[in-house]
DNA sequence: GTCTATACGCGGATAGAC
DNA sequence: GTCTATCCGCGTATAGAC
């Protein structure tokens, strides 16, 4: 064993080895898909992807280019949000704030993770750019009245987004320990100011 | 030239070679403070950072265990802003707001970045949680009517956190292009609200 | 075209000689 | 205390077998 470099994967383990074919990109997406969600971006490796999908590293790189490639290529970025956006603009900030917290929805904080880990990489983070504005800003600020509309649904995006920071990766302990509805009223209705102020005629 | 794995730094650069001696430690550190600052965590090397200081790498993990440790060790993670906080209440949320816009302390962007990234590290984590709990809540929530005071703190935090995350990190197109004073206006008070919600008798 | 084997250069971290 | 020599893992590249 003269190398250092590289002693992890002596062969794919016959055990799981592909039938060979055509269903390699799918094996490696599927593997893909799975571990990025168990780990994270950072802690799925381009080798245990490949080790999982029974197939050779060097074929990840040459199917899909780069890791963050096949990111790109497995991970869906929109969260699902569409359908919570389509409701009553009244109360649309405490519907976003419980559609991530859900406890049956653990799918979202595993992609929230993995998509954070990911943002350094350009392309993601111009990705999740672009579905921002395409997600939240394109369907919401035309039905916002006042000034800044584009802005005020970006303010609120920030917002959703730091309460998702805290909550899965910082995990801050007063608001992991925090009643959840307290939480949806609260931020909720912070997020709601944002985009629909109240007159001054409101009660 | 037999391994691959070790062929950069062949030895440390005799032109910026230590005095020897006592001051290895402090040169370190001045080194990893300047490079965490310009790189970021994931940017900075131990290598690139015993290279800047002119000692070999394998010193610096001697004397501080870990990249990880280094870097609790050099970088403050308290971000200067126990001043703001001092001032009266009715504007935390636009003081808060415009000391992180500030042009004039780029340090403030460096060091959330850095911070950040060095994020899905245990230990640093638990030093931002006890960096929010010190700087933010135990001063913040004493002076707070109403109920829930420690999680409304909790929440500006996020909220504030999100506002930096989509800024510093996420690089959000709409966000960088706005004008800073809209945004101290909108989302500090938006803040503010979560503080010190506005009672009915309020203009 | 697909897959294997081998390699490179980087990363953090360690053992043990001086 | 300091440094040499490694170690193991990472993402990635490439030559060449099938």
């Amino acid at each position: 064993m003269p190398y250092g470099c590289r002693v992890t994967h002596p062969s794919p383990d016959p055990s799981r080895l592909r039938p060979a074919g055509l269903a390699t990109r799918t094996a490696i997406e599927d593997a893909a898909r799975t571990l990025f969600a168990e780990r994270g971006f950072d802690g799925a490796s381009v080798r245990g992807i490949a080790g999982e999908a029974g197939v050779d590293p060097a074929l990840v790189i040459r199917h899909f280019g780069s890791k963050e490639a096949l990111f790109l290529r497995t991970v869906d970025t929109s969260l699902g949000i569409g359908s919570v956006l389509d409701g009553p603009l009244e109360d649309v900030g405490r519907r976003l704030v419980a559609y991530f917290l859900d406890p049956a929805r653990p799918v979202i904080r595993q992609r929230y993770v993995a998509l954070a880990q990911a943002a350094h990489h350009d392309q993601v983070r111009e990705e999740m750019n672009r579905h921002t504005a395409e997600t939240y800003v394109a369907p919401l600020a035309p039905r916002l009245a006042g000034a800044d509309a584009e802005l005020r649904v970006a303010l609120a995006v920030a917002q959703l987004a730091g309460l998702l920071d805290l909550l899965f990766l910082q995990r801050d302990p007063i608001l992991t320990a925090a009643d959840p509805a307290a939480v949806i009223a609260t931020y909720g209705d912070a997020i709601q100011r944002l985009l629909t102020p109240p007159g001054p005629e409101d009660a």
